[in-house]
DNA sequence: AGATGTTTGTGAACGCACGCACAAAGTCGC
DNA sequence: GCGACTTTGTGCGTGCGTTCACAAACATCT
């Protein structure tokens, strides 16, 4: 019954980064009406193997029936609750030029765990306008607004020159989780989490194996120099 | 030495999903001035340990100066052209939401080596818009759009319910390479290379993270259990 | 020129993650 | 109740990625 404590103690990174896209899929089937899936047909739809799905599953506890699968409602529960998205975290986002628009409207964050409960801006322009069913704030109140509403989680959505500054301010009134779509590299205290996302960085990667597969036809071919 | 044709071969997928960074970095630093770095300085702005950046290097080929460092132009060109950069692929995107949005005005697309070609949106209330210079087309002329510009890479933005479909559309006309924003898995067939970025994915994988960290807080009050 | 100092490039060891294959554990039919 | 079938959970081998540590290679100073 109880095994969660010697099992959630240690689970994997790259087990975590899957855990999203499982109750994603267990979600999509709960939508469907389906009550139960086996380890092959969640593996399916969540894009992995299913005996790396069975072994990720298996770093949580035991949830499955031997024979039959995983009951859908159940598994979601679980890995909602590993994920703490039960918690109804509260997030402040700086930076509403069109990304942080989109990350202040995204569905997904509503309705899967999370509570926008501030958007702040520096650009007088842009502060008091409406989004998403808020106003925008003044970036000034960010330590009135995180240290009033707890916030856990501070999203950077500003140009890069701009990240490092807001970072700080976050850390310095104590959030130790930060998602970074700024370009650059942000230095922050042991004990805060970082992560980052680039939309430019994945464009590139799709790029280096693109341009593998169109060079595999050309095949050695040499390459134009630029000259400055 | 021309040791490119050896190396270019296999460079591993870690190091290609960190060269956009070192090559962000070099490009940095070379707005700065700066004209020669260690592997040390350059990994500390790159976010990594020296060694990691040394042998990722050292896949591309030999590029830097034993007893100096790397010279920050040569290097940051060679990245690029390892990267396909000097190529300036053809972009496609569809679904102009706010997220497609910040992607079309996203600079970093249009000065890192890419070229958005057209812009692809489903709603008639959004086709015929001006955004980022370029006016906004039907999604009905996907094909056309996409053959007529040579289009390598599509990136998909529309919600998940329309994500597949355009998918599909692109595939059957060509395309190798998708990134997908939607949250949703995309089957395409071998050969066919996709990339997702999901925004809420990345939120969770913080929130299980900062749940542990609350957690080892309140559970070191209650060390030990009671036992039989 | 030789000695000294610095930094790269890489062989080797280590650790993590993935896939395989199978025993364990359950269901179902009779 | 028992055998056949299904599916989970996992021990193990393998391969990849990271880190360490050092020799090779270059610059600089005397």
């Amino acid at each position: 019954m109880i095994a969660d404590p010697a099992a959630r103690r240690d689970v994997p990174d790259a087990t975590v980064a899957r855990l999203p896209e499982y109750l994603r899929a267990l979600t999509d089937l709960a939508g469907r009406g389906v009550a139960s899936v086996s380890s092959e047909e969640l593996a399916t739809v969540a894009g992995v193997r299913s005996a790396k799905l069975r072994k990720d599953l298996s770093h949580l506890g035991s949830y499955g029936v031997r024979g039959v699968g995983y009951e859908v409602e159940v598994l979601a529960h679980e890995i909602s609750r590993q994920l703490g998205l039960a918690q109804n975290w509260p997030v402040a986002i700086v930076g509403l030029g069109y990304l942080g628009h989109a990350l202040a409207t995204y569905s997904g964050f509503a309705n899967r765990g999370y509570h926008v409960v501030a958007l702040l801006d520096r650009d007088p322009e842009i502060v008091g306008q409406e989004i998403a069913g808020m106003i925008v704030g003044s970036v000034d109140d960010l330590e009135q607004v995180v240290t009033g509403h707890g916030v856990a989680i501070g999203v950077i959505a500003t140009p890069a020159a701009s990240a490092q500054e807001v970072c700080d301010r976050f850390v310095a009134v104590g959030v130790r989780s930060v998602l970074n779509f700024a370009p650059c590299v942000l230095s922050v205290p042991q004990g805060v989490h970082v992560r980052k996302v680039d939309l430019a960085t994945e464009l590139q990667i799709l790029a280096f194996h693109e341009q593998r597969k169109t060079e595999s036809v050309r095949e050695s071919r040499p390459l134009l120099e630029v000259s400055p």
